[in-house]
DNA sequence: AATCGCGCCTGACGGC
DNA sequence: TGCCGTCAGGCGCGAT
């Protein structure tokens, strides 16, 4: 499942293919993902310049000349590059190619992946105007998590994976940072301590840096290339480890459900 | 305002 | 072998 790692690998992979290119056709196989891509999508992009791709939590952005195509993964997208004329395989629903030769192309079995068209000022877009800031930039802080946690019931877990509240830190990663940051996924974001917090903040920001690190080795085949999620290369010291030793003291990692989501923690590493 | 649970969708996997 | 149930999960949304 792609999380911010395997969505800022994928927009620095495709960046240097497609950038400053001219669109010469869009070929939509299946519009049926989270929305509808939009039926005018190919007349739209016809004939526009692709001037940048950037990234927005987990959402990626390609702006043209006239406007924004937001495209999000879903838990099984992915965007890759391929030469013109490549054969398309199952699940393929979308290409955009461009004056080079090359296209974009998006492949996401499951369909909770979206492309939507978001004009001139995407970040104003409805699912982008509430996000929280980004977990790498300075606004995403100890000061920051602790005003905004007060008072609030929810489990820490469930907090960190708001987007309203910072954006990107997916399931995978919030068990990690959780776990390095010593604190137990349960417990309430409210009753948790600046010091803790600033703890929390540097982890998260860890696990997420080094994933994309990892994301980076991949990037010179870009092209093509299958991609390898940052999460694949790390050591997960929790995530999917039910039962096994924790990796500090021992003791059996648990597995228990927080959120409808699987959450994993070391009971006597994290209070 | 905050919180909770639902459902979109396919593939992998286990049991019979 | 094949069928069927279960699980996985990002995240918006409606209900409370």
């Amino acid at each position: 499942m792609p999380e911010l790692p395997e969505v800022e690998t994928t927009r620095r992979g495709i960046e240097p293919h497609v950038v400053k290119h001219k669109v010469q056709s869009v070929a939509v196989r299946q519009p049926s993902l989270r929305w509808p891509v939009p039926a005018d999508l190919p007349k739209r992009l016809k004939a526009q310049t692709l001037l940048a791709a950037e990234r927005r939590g987990k959402y990626l952005l390609l702006r043209f000349n006239k406007g924004t195509l937001l495209v999000h993964l879903g838990m099984s997208g992915s965007l890759r590059v391929v030469v013109k004329n490549t054969l398309p395989m199952k699940h393929d629903h979308l290409d955009i190619c461009f004056d080079n030769d090359k296209c974009l192309r998006l492949n996401d079995p499951r369909r909770f992946g979206a492309v939507l068209w978001a004009g001139e000022n995407p970040l104003a877009h409805e699912l982008l105007d509430k996000l929280g800031p980004e977990p790498l930039s300075d606004a995403f802080n100890a000061d920051y998590l602790f005003t905004k946690s007060r008072k609030r019931k929810t489990s820490v877990k469930n907090f960190i994976m708001d987007s309203r509240i910072v954006v990107g830190v997916g399931n995978i990663y919030a068990s990690e940072a959780l776990f390095a940051a010593g604190i137990h996924p349960k417990r309430a974001a409210g009753h948790i301590s600046k010091a803790r917090y600033a703890s929390l903040v540097t982890e998260i920001k860890t696990v997420l840096e080094y994933a994309i690190t990892r994301g980076g080795t991949t990037l010179r085949n870009f092209l093509s290339a299958d991609g390898v999620p940052g999460y694949f290369a790390l050591e997960l010291k929790v995530y999917g480890r039910a039962d096994e030793p924790c990796v500090k003291c021992g003791a059996a990692i648990r597995s228990i459900t927080i959120g409808q989501r699987a959450s994993y923690f070391c009971p006597h590493c994290q209070r």
